[in-house]
DNA sequence: AGTTCTCGATACAGATGTGTATCCGATGCA
DNA sequence: TGCATCGGATACACATCTGTATCGAGAACT
């Protein structure tokens, strides 16, 4: 009954079938959503059939935890991989000004890269929102990304003297929330992502940083 | 095959029972999902049968359809009421912030006031995302709202004299969009909705509000 | 009061989905 | 090379959902 945490785990072949049907259900729930994704759906994109499904996960929710674990592992280290790219060149420039840029840049960077990865971590949550079982679960990723980023943030903030308006958590949480509802009207509107999304985000971010008056 | 749009409609009956199961499919959406309320469970919980269903709408997806559109008149009517209730005494206290308190206020006001309903609607947006037939209606009341909620804004801060920093109704999407964040996340931790939300918001559109520095 | 028509209930056929139980080939180990 | 185990495929039993076709009660109209 239980996919039991020693035993069966490691195996590269059982590994590799395992994130392979992660990809397809990441794929489906972007596409049809998670309640309109069958397992049979996933099995078949994945090139397998429900015998591969059901001995590799107890249920679809239990493969939708490990759908949001890998995301937010994949988040954190999408995100340390662009800190480690920012040149660091003190101020030729204006340092809030930079802060500003590379923050948006770190931010935009962690995001999915495709709109149907981002539908699907919407989906998820609204998932986890009807069904008790994810909460916890989908709780617990977004509070890692949460912590992580915003005290990244504040760090940076430190380090040019400027401060913000509001917790940087909810500064976090503000540009998350608009870049979701950007990205979700293009989507709908049948347009690409705008162009323009850093120089907004930088906007927002720029409006709640006190410094200079 | 199709509603007829003259002959059937107009029946105080008929109409009455409309309005139970778009009553029932706005709950039973937020609860379980669009896709995962079945025909059958709004009609029960309408006290209806599938017949009752099949006769007043040709689909779900048509249900999900007047379940927009009827959403969007009562967002309008119930902004208008909440601007009707505000006193029109001139400034005793600065302009800029009063505005602030009553947009808030006024934004608020339309929105719905269980959660379970912002759940719905936020389900709704993503069936429309994965279905084409939905998208321009969906699209269609989002503008109706934006539109009309972004316009009286401007009217406000022209009244009052002060500006934004970024278009009105990017400032619009903001509110819905942080709203809408704060309102999930209190869901998925089993919290009520914070007290402070209004003050939040103000805090927000103060940001960006350029005015006097 | 009688007739017509509206509206919703019931019954049915077909499709799809889930989880389990069983089976078979491949792989690893001696 | 022979054997045991693992990993995935196949088959099955059961449940659920949809849309339609048909039927009957009650409302409306005269």
């Amino acid at each position: 009954m239980n996919t039991t945490p020693e035993t069966v785990r490691r195996s590269p072949r059982r590994e590799a079938t395992r994130q392979r049907l992660l990809d397809a259900a990441v794929e489906l729930f972007g596409e049809r959503g998670v309640l309109g994704s069958s397992v049979e759906e996933i099995c078949e994109r994945a090139g397998f059939t429900r015998g591969a499904f059901y001995s590799n996960f107890d249920s679809k929710d239990e493969l939708c935890l490990d759908v949001l674990r890998r995301k937010g592992e994949q988040y954190l280290s999408a995100m340390q991989a662009a800190i480690a790219v920012i040149p660091d060149e003190p101020g030729t420039t204006d340092g809030t000004e930079r802060l500003i840029r590379d923050a948006v840049g770190v931010f935009l960077e962690a995001q999915p890269k495709k709109s149907a990865e981002l539908v699907s971590m919407m989906e998820l949550r609204l998932h986890a929102l009807r069904t008790p079982e994810l909460r916890e679960g989908w709780l617990a990723v977004h509070e890692g990304i949460s912590k992580s980023t915003s005290s990244l943030l504040d760090l940076a903030l430190e380090r040019v003297g400027a401060r913000l308006s509001v917790p940087s958590s909810q500064v976090i949480e503000l540009l998350g929330a608009v870049y979701e509802n950007t990205v979700s009207l293009s989507v709908l509107r049948g347009e690409s992502r705008p162009a323009d999304l850093a120089e907004q985000l930088a906007a927002l971010l720029d409006a709640f940083i006190v410094g200079d008056c």
